[in-house]
DNA sequence: GTGGTCTAGACCACG
DNA sequence: GTGGTCTAGACCACG
């Protein structure tokens, strides 16, 4: 499945980490799987009016970190995934990741039901699959 | 309640933010309440040895976010905890935060329910107070 | 320690890996050590004469590595190691690393014994430390 | 005998280099030996379902590089295996060899004794053979 | 045509 | 002053 960016150049975020949060999300809810080919640098530059280096950061960071690959004269492809974390790295990882969640989730004056609840709800959007560790 | 900062200069996150995050976190957690007095900029530049710049800067931000406020010639404190955003913005917020933690724990391949048992620890350090909405 | 940068343009290998890799051998043998600084981008660019972007890409790889972390506003230093591979992964690596090696060092003629023994003796400019798993 | 090639078209590596890498590997661990002839660049071509250009440009690097040679009209052979390199020069190549592995396997964290060991494991598949200097 | 590398030069965030 | 990001534009390796 095709998969559509959205770029907002006012942002505090980098356009390049734009690019990569929106692929990772679209891998992690399954909008793209394995084998799933991204656009071309020149053509998401293009679409996007942005440089071609800079998708070419994005795509080589996702690379990097196993979400894609590239292959040579054909483009970018989703990856199968795979862990290459320690186990005890991503258990820092995700709770450092919940301790973010909380405390934003505090102040902006939710509870803890309300909190919990918004996170079911988005990862009913994820679909099943064997855990692989 | 004091708090006790702790500051990783060689954290990619800036200075200022690792402040302004640990200030967030106390005030989550209960550590500080409203009334509760920060150091003052000096002190705390001197304590951490950083740049009172740096200092001022997260005190500033804290305090447009309405976690803080500065009394003249006194200091700052804690602030009366209130919402200013309006209900559709703090719920657009909260879906976005979901969706970070629910991208980035599934990517590490961690399961609905390893990620909520973790949203549920970290909560416990959240002390029970009416939900202010 | 300082540490002195050769860079070969002809080679194939590219200008920022050739830097990256002599940043990982400098580590690796104890050259430079954790707190150790790097030049800056732009000192180290001027003395070998490219682009300081190719050097920050340089930099920018051995920090997403963990071999270095960049300090704001201070430069860029030699990290702590820490392994955050999973235990599986990092044997893949080496089972890979020790296939290329003896592949190469037979069709150049050498036999184990030979090859055993530079292996040894490079081994010999590793400081003695702790493993870290 | 025959050699069995797999292609990972994901893989970072070029497929011609990883055809190349096939073919010595064969050849050092005497799965190929002096006289053994390749498929006919467009049988690999063919099999492999890859560009004919690229099996030729790999075949060509391998007897560039003495490990093959081409009969015309005939096919490509396995070359009598001989070192055209001087003695200094094939050091120089093992010692950089060495450097790499001792490099990236201690960045892995792991021992000299684990580097050794999967060294020496390694070559237990390279047939026993007069030492070729 | 595809991604990878590099140069040249600008501007910004941080301290 | 430091690294991080971005644009503009070139050339190369691979297939």
């Amino acid at each position: 499945m095709a998969i559509r960016f959205h770029i907002t150049t006012s942002s505090t975020t980098p356009i390049f980490r734009q690019i990569v949060e929106q692929v990772r999300t679209a891998v992690a809810t399954g909008k793209l799987v394995t084998g799933d080919g991204l656009p071309s640098v020149r053509a998401l530059a293009s679409e996007l009016v942005v440089n071609p280096n800079t998708v070419a950061k994005a795509y080589a960071e996702l690379c990097r970190d196993g979400v894609t690959e590239a292959r040579r004269g054909r483009g970018v492809f989703v990856a199968r995934q795979r862990q290459v974390l320690s186990k005890a790295e991503r258990n820092r990882r995700l709770t450092e990741l919940a301790a973010v969640f909380v405390r934003e989730a505090t102040l902006l004056g939710f509870s803890r039901e309300e909190g919990l609840s918004v996170i079911v709800k988005r990862w009913a959007a994820v679909p099943e699959k064997e855990t692989k560790s």
